[in-house]
DNA sequence: ATCAGTGCAAACCATTTGCAAATTA
DNA sequence: TAATTTGCAAATGGTTTGCACTGAT
């Protein structure tokens, strides 16, 4: 199952739930769900929440420290590495003395293929 | 109502509905959640969610394109401009052929009074 | 009398869980 | 047969909605 996650792209349970019935392998929501949050849970796939609330899944093994730059005509999604926060951490901490541990980024554009 | 906003938190409806209990100003969550609502679509506050799938609010009429440094200990919020993404969308499209067009940023880690 | 604001209960929707049936080892 | 996976239905929890009620203009 974790075979669909070779979309490269953020999908909800409901989709992946569509997906599999087009594919044929018939396959309860729940089990989709079951599947995935064990899947979380062994750091294979990273979630991020829709705007509407609902969780998006992708395939994500990768331990580093990273962000997604995800396409917004295709989903696409691809990774990047973030070494310019640092400058947020020197600003932070000298102008409003914000001592920066943590961060997350969501980067939304078109990819290759979309331009 | 809005001038619990004045708390410079993310807070959940809940929060905000236990908040008020506190000052003896009964309010029905119901009402709380439909004034939350006004309230977001007039853009005096930001969303965000939690990562139990609640929604966070906060009192933000900020219009500039801007993020917030989360305090992780207090939870207090501050504003922060993002001049340094703009490396990032060179790096992008040089790099991956991806053409940034927005992001979205969180920055945690301690206020100045929790450091 | 009107109309926006409020409460209550019911409805909704995504997600989780209990339990029994099905599948695999 | 024991262990694991699966499905169904019911439960859960946050959020929304229908409708009747209150209060202010």
């Amino acid at each position: 199952m974790a075979l669909l996650q070779a979309e490269r792209k953020y999908l909800t349970a409901a989709d992946i739930h569509k997906l599999l019935g087009r594919r044929r392998q018939r396959l309860a929501l729940t089990t989709v769900y079951r599947t995935l949050q064990l899947l979380v849970k062994l750091g294979a796939v990273a979630t991020r929440s829709e705007s509407t609330g609902e969780a998006a899944y992708l395939f994500c093994a990768n331990d580093e420290h990273h962000h997604h730059a995800i396409c917004t005509k295709c989903g696409h999604v691809e990774e990047v590495n973030c070494r310019v926060i640092d400058d947020f951490k020197q600003m932070l901490l000298a102008r409003q003395s914000f001592a920066l541990d943590d961060h997350s980024m969501e980067l939304y554009g078109r990819c290759a293929a979309c331009r």
